[in-house]
RNA sequence: GGGCGCUUAGCUCAGCUGGCAAGAGCACCUCCCUUACAAGGAGGGGGUCGGGGGUUCGAGUCCCUCAGCGCCCACCA
């Protein structure tokens, strides 16, 4: 307990109480408590490698608040921090910071160096784990930056449970999740055509698709109809003429009625393909005719799979066409046509065959120019194209309806604050086309905990994977050799291999509650924080990663991994945009924090409403400085005017304005209350602030003079009781919000902290008020503000006497003001003041002068 | 094409189950060094609550409809 400064300030408070905070332990989980008594959250963990904005401030800051809230009520609150590291988004970062890139078929060489001065456009090769590694240093560096950010805000996180995704906690929950989900049944492999990224030639999944508006034309040409004529196709992707497997029209369709179960040849190619008939064909959309290539788009793949088509691949992985045609393209004329286009893009292709097809006659018309959506990796800058792959899946509903239903159900049994999110997790769920994709062609990850036999022929056994045993996780099949087996085997006839892929990130995220409660290896803290209370995250995030939490705690446990999520808004930035690193517009948390403050910076995030989108306003910030600068003030006065200090406790509230204030208080101290308990911090923080600036400008100026004596000890007495009572449930009800200075404050007259004391109680309130009348504050507020107005209006100093009041009214709010009329004389400077039943009005008289 | 959210003072936003003579902060204007606070305080001006219809004694608050903005989902040849 230190007594207050002369002239308090924040300058310094946020360095001091984060490393008290630190070595005291103040956040430090109990894990000795039982589950009913604990408060568990399911932290997103940040993507590392991406640039901290002040997004990620404005959600973290507000589940902060609710974890403090739920702390101070008494529960052990299990709040750690994850990072995500793994995936797509740090091996770009890597390649461009070293200035290299992944050859999985380069042995490892300890001594590799990066580059001294990395070129981007020359990337040295350099072995898979020695670009593991090189991973795994950058991760760390970019962690680090996080942290300090995050206990700059003074997130109340528990620090001794941080974890990262690639980190072996992670990755023997990730593999021990999968084999489950394999003997279940949950996970299997298949071959089949999967969205593919050209780029960073890997699989994605559904979930990381955007659609994206980009230019493109129709090309009309024709097919030849076995009697003579042409039947007149429109496509975006004449490039894929090659990869024609038929053409498709609507069964009602009149007008290709009679082409049905007939063949045509295509042109240049002159391979025949025949006419079929499916719903799917949109009579409306170009000629009502389509081609269908495998595979141009996703229809393809249904009316391919539907229509049980032959497939006649074109594409090679990395976006280019094969070098030799399919076999089906037998004429001589069509090889050479064909070879005019192996080997280049599909838009360098696209161009040449238009050229092909002008100069044999065979487009009709010029190419039509259009805008047209186009599936896009969320990460990538190629279109995305479809190849056929042997791919990881877990089943998530998009093929079994029974399955999905049962997600459904787990989503409305999930209380969504605000509820209206909800919606987006029906939509995605409803909208689900196929099992989720889980399987990545990368490097940095998590991989798969298997390996395959090899026949005598070399050829992989997939059909009879050798799995790894749990007690071994985590394991590299690319350097772990699996059980029976010698190093010696590996890629031999007769031994075997490692499978090559990583998992998709987010099936690591995905079990983050199995992650931090310790399913693999913990079973008495699983016990203890399972399932957990809250997940807090964004809600372009619910289709990946809420999602699949869901999925796989269904698939483990038949249960919601948590009761409650909590969705925050976008920040949007002065204009309204959507914060985002291409349009610039991103502002550094760094910057923000040393300019502002962190509980100024706080106060802006938890005056959002959950859920909505927010403007990044720095006056907002300002306000908030300006209640912590108010927050200290205050303190510091109530407990000059306490005898010790404020040390002392006990003792009786007996005047009325001290009451009535009190009365009040507990109303706030209620609503607040439940506020909190429906996770809604903004509205508990309203309710606060519009009390606490009410006993500052009014209560205080009111209370001041019996304060100080003037009117005698008891009143003295009753005074010094209801500022201390008050002040603590206030410094209470604040300190979810603003911990830094509630803790300041908190230390000039409490030992220990604020944010390990409980939460304030109503009913204590409500017991000293003696069920007084929440109306005598109002109505001595009342004339002591008309007294002001009448001052300020004659442009008087607030000093000036006042000679007469003159207070008319109704005989409740008389009376009101008679039990504290003393105290609106002093405050007022009033020599008399008289009162009248009748019309409201309040008529002051000053004093010459 | 389906869905969700938003539209309240110049700006950023509250206004929860209908009672508001419409709120807060910032900005603007006036005044005040008052012994907690000048990184302050006291006051003031400013809105036909997006448009239109309806329910009701009463609607910013409920219903219908239209418009604009943002977002989600969708099999977009």
């Amino acid at each position: 307990m230190v007594a207050p400064p002369e002239k308090p300030s924040l300058d310094g408070l946020e360095q001091k109480w984060a490393s008290r905070w630190e070595a005291g332990g103040a956040y430090t989980f109990d894990r000795t408590r039982p589950r009913a008594e604990v408060f568990s959250i399911d932290t997103p963990p940040p993507t590392i490698s991406g640039s901290l904005h002040m997004g990620s401030v404005f959600g973290y800051v507000q589940t902060d608040a609710l974890a403090r809230f739920h702390r101070m009520r008494g529960q052990a609150v299990f709040y750690p921090m994850g990072w995500d590291d793994n995936g797509l988004p740090t091996e770009r970062r890597v390649e461009n910071h070293f200035g290299v890139r992944c050859d999985p078929s380069l042995d490892y060489d300890p001594d590799f160096e990066p580059p001294a001065k990395p070129d981007p456009k020359r990337k040295i090769p350099c072995s898979r784990r020695r670009f593991v590694e090189l991973c795994l240093a950058l991760t760390v560096e970019d962690e680090k930056v996080f942290e300090q950010v995050w206990r700059r805000v003074g997130l109340s996180v528990d620090w001794s449970l941080t974890y990262a995704t690639i980190g072996p906690r992670a990755q023997r929950t990730s593999q021990q999740a999968f084999l489950a989900d394999l003997a279940r049944g949950d996970a299997y492999a298949a071959e089949a055509p999967t969205l593919w990224d050209v780029t960073d030639q890997t699989a994605v999944a559904q979930a990381e698709l955007e659609d994206r508006e980009q230019p493109g034309a129709y090309h009309r040409y024709g097919f030849a109809r076995p009697g003579g004529g042409k039947v007149f196709i429109e496509t975006t992707r004449p490039e894929l003429l090659a990869a024609c497997v038929a053409l498709v029209a609507h069964p009602d369709d009149e007008r290709y009625r009679s082409l049905f179960a007939s063949t045509v040849r295509s042109p240049l190619f002159d391979v025949e393909v025949p006419v079929v008939a499916h719903e799917l064909a949109d009579p409306e959309k170009g000629s009502g005719i389509a081609m269908i290539c495998t595979f141009g788009d996703t229809t393809d793949v249904t009316w391919w799979r539907e229509l049980q088509l032959p497939i006649r691949n074109i594409l090679e992985r990395n976006g280019r066409l094969r070098a030799e045609p399919p076999e089906a393209i037998v004429s001589e004329a069509g090889r050479a046509a064909y070879a005019e286009l192996a080997g280049k893009t599909t838009k360098a292709a696209r161009a040449r065959i238009v050229e092909l097809l002008a100069e044999a006659g065979e487009l009709d018309g010029e190419p039509t120019p259009i805008t047209h959506p186009v599936k896009f990796y969320e990460r990538g800058d190629r279109p995305l194209e479809i190849v056929t792959s042997r791919q990881w899946y877990i089943r998530n509903g998009g093929r079994d309806p029974e399955l999905r239903q049962t997600l459904l159900e787990r989503g409305r049994e999930l209380r969504w604050h605000p509820a209206f999110m909800r919606q987006r997790y029906e939509s995605w769920v409803e909208g689900l086309n196929g099992d989720w994709l889980i399987s990545r062609q990368r490097f940095f990850g998590v991989p798969f905990p298997l390996w395959y036999p090899l026949g005598d022929d070399g050829v992989p056994g997939y059909d009879r994977p050798i799995l790894a045993e749990v007690a071994s996780l985590p394991v590299d099949p690319s350097s772990d050799v699996p059980p029976g087996y010698t190093a010696e085997q590996r890629g031999r006839p007769g031994g075997f291999v490692g499978d090559p892929d990583i998992m998709d990130t987010w099936a690591t995220s995905s079990l983050t509650p199995q992650i931090t409660t310790g399913w693999a290896d913990d079973p008495d803290l699983f016990a203890r924080t399972f399932p957990m209370d809250l997940r807090p995250q964004g809600p372009e995030i619910i289709r990946t990663w809420l999602f699949a939490t869901i999925v796989r705690s269904q698939a483990e446990f038949a249960r919601l991994p948590w009761s409650d999520a909590s969705l925050n808004g976008w920040i949007l930035d002065p204009d309204r945009k959507k914060m985002s690193k291409s349009k610039g517009n991103v502002v550094t948390p760094a910057a923000v924090l040393d300019e502002h403050g962190s509980d100024a910076v706080r106060y802006w995030a938890v005056s959002a409403r959950p859920g909505t989108d927010t403007a990044l306003d720095v006056n907002q910030m300002k306000v908030g400085r300006r209640l912590a600068i108010k927050l200290l003030n205050a303190s510091r006065f109530v407990l000059s005017r306490l005898p010790d200090g404020g040390a002392g406790g006990g003792g009786a509230v007996t005047e009325a304005l001290d009451r009535s204030m009190l009365a009040q208080l507990a109303g706030v101290v209620a609503a607040a209350t439940t506020a909190f308990e429906g996770f809604d911090y903004a509205r508990a923080l309203e309710h606060t602030e519009r009390f606490f600036w009410r006993f500052c400008d009014d209560y205080l100026e009111l209370v001041k003079a019996r304060a100080y004596g003037e009117e005698g000890t008891a009143g003295a007495d009753s005074a010094q009781h209801a500022l201390a009572l008050a002040l603590d449930t206030l410094v209470g009800l604040l300190a979810p919000f603003l911990p830094f200075v509630t803790e300041e404050v908190w230390s000039w007259s409490h030992e220990g902290s604020v944010h390990r004391s409980p939460w304030p109680g109503a009913s204590a309130l409500a017991e000293q008020a003696g069920g007084a009348d929440p109306l005598v504050l109002d109505v001595a507020a009342a004339v002591l503000g008309e007294i002001r107005k009448a001052k300020t209006t004659a442009q008087r100093s607030l000093r000036t006497e006042v000679a007469k009041v003159v207070v008319s009214d109704g005989a409740e709010r008389l009376a009101a003001l008679a039990a504290v009329a003393p105290d609106v004389v002093d405050a007022g400077r009033v020599a008399e003041l008289l009162t009248a039943e009748g019309e409201p009005s309040v008529v002051v008289e000053l004093a010459e002068g």
